[in-house]
DNA sequence: ATTCATAATTATTGATGCAAAATATTCCTC
DNA sequence: GAGGAATATTTTGCATCAATAATTATGAAT
């Protein structure tokens, strides 16, 4: 985000990320093919680091890498919405979960404080939106296993090639805020299993309205 | 596997797998820096694939990139395997209770087949590691949600990454068929919950093996 | 003798070029 | 006019080459 940057990202971590933009805002769209040489021109760069970003990806699942033919954007069905959700679901209930066991009080505290800015923010739809998803890895970061982040972090990005975008359609903001507070008040309470169901009940809402 | 392939895969896919092999045969310490040259030079090949392979290995966790410095075989911690190990059970136990819920006839008769195979093989300890893979890997299918599928294939590879080498040691092989006759009779009995629980237990008690 | 600066070596990262494969186009034949 | 073979074009995939950054070694100054 800054201009001089501490640690300073190679041209392929930036190229990766310059794609997933134009993934998400459907610029590229899912199942296209991806004009390598176009995009090089595009950016100035050689296919190179670009096709090491392509690879990237691929590992994500946002691109499928098809042999001799090149890259395409990943199509995602309604049943892979509804796959992806439910690995979200597990993965985010049994951290929380884990965090209602192993958090220390300023950790849940921490939590407290960015549900409140997100209490604030139910008017503007895209802060809220943000704030919400800072909730939810600010959870995982607490949980602390580094292969469950990544790969929520990379579930949540094949989620936002859906077509139903979001987590969080606009007429659920009230109900997710409560839900929200039932999984805060589990994890207050130390209840484990608890913070789980609720967890599990957020989400299974959210599937609900996607669909 | 065979001489002529019908979808021949690319060289940097070849890579990514003979790199595999290296690494789960410590010949590639944990630690250690990949050296691109020697390697690139070693198989014949330039860099350029060998760098793509690099990347995706860095995608499934195996290695680690760093700015500037080149690839690093990931090390794996204790913490790290018990974290990995906590996700493979928490997904396979899941896939457990989806399969006890939806799989047919035929595909229980399946893994009722391969575990024959299992008993089996008691004597021949690498047949046997096999065997149990295609097992767990054959629920999974079964599952089917592609996404879990590879996660979990992803886990399984970081796994064999510690040196505590495997899911199974030697001793446990008895418990651990027992364990396997126990999520089947959940199976068969469409027990979903049951099942799920003693696909927990049965990796539970392969991480306390393990360390 | 130790520390800091500068230079040289080494390795990663990015660009360019070339060959093979797949697709599209054209032309010939029936 | 339609179908098929041959050719041309496009595009991937791999190799080679150049440049940038980092580390180490060397030397000078305090």
């Amino acid at each position: 985000m800054s201009a001089l940057s501490l640690a300073p990202r190679a041209l392929y971590e930036e190229v990766a990320e310059l794609l997933r933009q134009r993934i998400f805002s459907r610029e590229l769209q899912p199942g296209s093919w991806i004009d390598e040489l176009k995009i090089a021109e595009e950016y100035g760069i050689s296919r190179t680091p670009l096709r090491e970003a392509l690879k990237v990806l691929a590992a994500e699942g946002l691109v499928t890498m098809k042999v001799r033919r090149g890259a395409y954007v990943t199509e995602v069905s309604d049943k892979d919405l509804a796959d992806v959700y439910h690995l979200l679901a597990l993965l985010e209930a049994d951290a929380a979960s884990v965090v209602a066991q192993r958090a220390t009080e300023a950790e849940l505290e921490e939590l407290q404080a960015i549900h409140r800015e997100l209490e604030a923010a139910v008017q503007q739809r895209d802060l809220f939106f943000a704030i919400n998803e800072r909730f939810h890895m600010r959870l995982l970061e607490i949980a602390d296993n580094r292969w469950r982040m990544q790969m929520v972090t990379d579930l949540r990005k094949v989620m936002k090639l859906n077509r139903h975008n979001s987590l969080l359609k606009t007429g659920r903001i009230e109900d997710s805020l409560s839900e929200h507070r039932a999984v805060l008040a589990a994890l207050q309470a130390r209840e484990g299993e608890l913070a789980m169901q609720r967890m599990q009940e957020h989400f299974h809402n959210g599937l609900e309205a996607a669909t």
